[in-house]
DNA sequence: CTCCAGCTACTACTTTTTTAGTTGACACGA
DNA sequence: TCGTGTCAACTAAAAAAGTAGTAGCTGGAG
């Protein structure tokens, strides 16, 4: 097996993919439509794009009447565990609790935020029974 | 402002990186050694690498006999707090709360983490006061 | 003083990513 | 039936990432 990358998705893949995500079936016109101001790009970029995310097997499409409609292989929960396992992996010397503790002593965690998944944590531990 | 890679270093100037980082200063020979079975480069390919990093400023070097002796300019911890960053505004929609749950929900979580975890926790909330 | 081992600088080639134009099919309205 | 607009396919091309070769300089061993 190769180098694993951070991503799995390049960038440009990952916000079409959202937008796929979103409507759960998308025509590269209703894709180039949403991207929009936020990133213009043109109707053949996004194609391209789409051609590629076949050939990597993260998307796949059916006909209706002349166009691709195009739907996920892979569901975004996938991706993000993919993801952070990653980001663990590379950056994070593979230890889950690495993270978690960077996540908890960066300044941006309020202690409400603290408290709150505290309560979260304590319903997982329940639920482990 | 540009898009925001989920990454600012790719994946080979990482493990360049980890190496500078790990000796504090390093040269490319040392750095092709330490790399050594694990990836096996062409000292020539190391040396590239150093100098886009340079040019990215992500180091710098001084010179010691005819060797370029190479220095981190970026620590780890704020390659890591960016990534993390990235991947929390690009994958989670900008919720670090997001990203803990998905750590706690994994499956991989044990009991042990989980309640180490808490502890973490409950030391962050009493440093609030 | 000469020569070599080792180092940097420069060049080069491949693959991937990002971006878009051109072409040809074809459906639909006039 | 004929043109026009829309779509997929193919082609293109620049920029980044990944990998390595060659040339040329130089400090130190002999």
């Amino acid at each position: 097996m190769g180098r694993q990358k951070i991503s799995a998705l390049t960038d440009l893949e990952l916000d079409v993919m959202k937008i796929v995500w979103k409507y759960r079936t998308a025509t590269v016109r209703q894709i180039v439509d949403d991207l929009g101001a936020f990133r213009p790009l043109a109707y053949t970029t996004v194609q391209t794009v789409l051609t590629i995310l076949t050939q990597k097997g993260f998307v796949e499409h059916t006909t209706c009447g002349r166009a691709y409609v195009y739907s996920a292989l892979v569901q975004s929960h996938g991706i993000r565990k993919e993801t952070v396992n990653a980001v663990v992996d590379r950056l994070f010397e593979g230890s889950r609790q690495s993270l978690m503790l960077h996540l908890i002593d960066s300044d941006s965690l309020t202690p409400d935020e603290a408290s709150e998944l505290r309560q979260l944590l304590d319903r997982k531990i329940q639920e482990a029974d």
